[in-house]
RNA sequence: GGCCUCAUCGUCUAACGGUUAGGACAUAGCGUUCUCAACGCUAGAAUCAGGGUUCGAUUCCCUGUGAGGUCACCA
């Protein structure tokens, strides 16, 4: 059995999305399972699509998700290359297509076309208006000889095309879909070369995958109706073809449809900036088109690798579900150990405009740990904890607790009397507070304080822990009063801000 | 339109031709609880349709329907 090479070929024409991914994840994890090579090769052989950047965005996003290649472009402190069978850039391997392509036309595989555009685009015109299929109808093939060598002497435009059979089916096996098969009447004969010297996708990706050895070729399934031109390729070649693995596509939750670009926050980046975890993403991703057969769902990658059979690849196309991914993401955040949440997590707190080089760690470590099982995105984290920042803005109304779910029958207890209610608790709990020393306010004791108030005053702990909870961030969800407290309490002034936070609200509803 | 591919809860998906069609996300309810989250329990929710083959089809075959992909000097 020969090495297990497989490669991602993404096209420099943007962000990497999200599919792309899923893609070369499936090639990487193939490769590292079977103890092959993995790598990347980029298809820039579409000069007018080239986007400035994108090469770089390409390998920094798959070096971010840890799908690391063996051969093909780094990042190390700038572009670099590894591996024997470059170069990985198809822009640098001109001439090598431009010889495979003129051994197509002297097998007579391949025919110069010197056809304008203006022509093409008329024909097609023509064809779908009689509901034909658009289709080069081989006129220059006619061309003699003699008539092809005076063209190419007059340096006329031309384009080296292939010269599909008629009257073929063409036959091609493919892992995941069993066998496939394409009448050749129905394959156009494919630009192989293009006027500007570039090879099209086609020929480059066939000679390629045949020069770096390519066992397997994994790929979206929108190639399979392009397979015929590859096989037709592997043929005139003479070369061995790689196994075929078309997988289903990624749709839209919106759409139902392929997931485009068009859509918009499809790209990695954009997903790694609203704070999914690189592991949660991977996660989530191999899941959507393969299952491991059994029950577990959480996977890291030595796992993935460990897990991973082509056999186990699904046929029919998957949405992706946003929720499932929130889920995946917030598993990912709530396993985090506390350096790693902080390192990942302070970030965001900056870009929310917090300063957090004035906040002791302790604090800030503190304020994350509250939020860790309550954050489904790392971008969340500023909104949620800004009230230990600022003073909280609310509504003096929100001080009083709402009326239990179960009170159903009974009218709403008269509001003035409740008012008053929690306006003394909460003055008599700013006395108790007062007389407790600072070293007092951590969380194990500051609850055992807190509770035993309440008990000794025979008061109902909702009219004192709601309103006490609303004083100090101002929201109807939030982490629980003595959590908060304790986190105050790692600052130098953590006891004063407490206080000054319950007499305001005392203030409100006076 | 031609060609190709696909079809199990809303979504991701399990199920040697024999299961009360399983799990997860989401949703709803309950419990715990000062609120939220987490956690625990519970509920509803699917084999696209019609024909075969078979003692028996989610599973095999055919037809239909639906969905997607593709028909460029783009990948």
């Amino acid at each position: 059995m020969p090495e297990v090479r497989t490669r991602f070929a993404p096209s420099p024409t943007g962000f990497l999305h999200i599919g792309g991914i899923r893609t070369a994840l499936y090639e990487f994890l193939w490769a590292r399972k079977n103890n092959g090579k993995y790598l990347l090769r980029i298809e820039d052989t579409d000069r007018q699509r080239l986007v400035p950047g994108s090469l770089e965005n390409i390998v920094q996003s798959l070096e971010t998700l840890r799908i690391v290649s063996d051969e093909g472009p780094y990042w190390d402190k700038g572009l670099k290359f590894r591996g024997e069978f470059g170069p990985y850039i198809q822009s640098e391997r001109l001439p090598i297509y431009q010889k495979y392509a003129q051994e197509l036309i002297e097998k007579k595989a391949a025919y110069y076309c010197f056809c304008s555009s203006e022509r093409l685009d008329k024909l097609r015109e023509e064809q779908q208006a009689q509901k034909l299929p658009p289709k080069y109808d081989k006129l220059c093939l006619k061309l003699s000889s003699e008539e092809v060598s005076s063209k190419l002497a007059a340096k006329e435009a031309h384009v080296i095309r292939l010269n599909v059979p008629s009257d073929r089916i063409i036959k091609f096996h493919d892992h995941i879909h069993g066998d496939i098969e394409i009448p050749s009447k129905d394959v156009d004969d494919q630009v192989l070369l293009k006027s500007d010297g570039f090879p099209t996708y086609h020929l480059a990706v066939v000679v390629d995958d045949y020069s770096m050895k390519i066992s397997h070729v994994i790929r979206a399934d929108e190639w399979i109706a392009s397979t015929p031109k590859h096989i037709l390729l592997y043929e005139a070649f003479g070369w061995p073809l790689p196994v075929f693995v078309h997988l289903p596509a990624i749709l839209s939750q919106a759409t139902g449809k392929k997931l485009s670009k068009r859509e918009g926050d499809v790209s990695v980046k954009d997903f790694l900036d609203k704070g999914y975890l690189p592991e949660a993403l991977i996660n989530f991703l191999a899941l959507l088109g393969w299952n491991p057969k059994t029950e577990q769902e959480i996977f890291n990658m030595r796992e993935l690798v460990a897990e991973f059979s082509l056999d186990k690849l699904n046929k029919s196309g998957a949405v992706f579900d946003l929720d499932k991914l929130d889920w995946f993401n917030s598993m990912y955040i709530r396993a985090l150990k506390i350096e790693d949440l902080f390192a990942r997590l302070v970030p965001y707190l900056v870009k929310a405009g917090i300063q957090t080089e004035k906040y002791p760690k302790e604090f800030l470590e503190k304020i994350l740990l509250l939020e860790q099982s309550r954050l489904k995105k790392l971008s969340e984290i500023g909104e949620r904890v800004k009230y230990f920042f600022e003073e909280p803005q609310y509504e003096p109304g929100l001080l009083c607790p709402p009326a239990r779910k179960a009170s159903a029958g009974p009218p709403p207890a008269e509001k003035k009397s409740e008012k008053e209610t929690i306006l003394k608790n909460l003055n008599s709990l700013q006395i108790f507070l007062q007389t407790l020393s600072a070293e007092k306010f951590a969380q194990k004791d500051i609850e055992a304080e807190i509770k035993n108030f309440i008990e000794s005053n025979q008061l109902k702990t909702g009219e004192v822990l709601w309103p006490l909870r609303v004083a100090l961030c101002g929201l109807e969800a939030s982490p629980g009063p003595f959590e908060i407290i304790d986190a105050f309490a790692s600052l130098p002034d953590g006891k004063e801000q407490v206080l000054k936070r319950i007499s305001r609200a005392s203030e409100m509803l006076f």
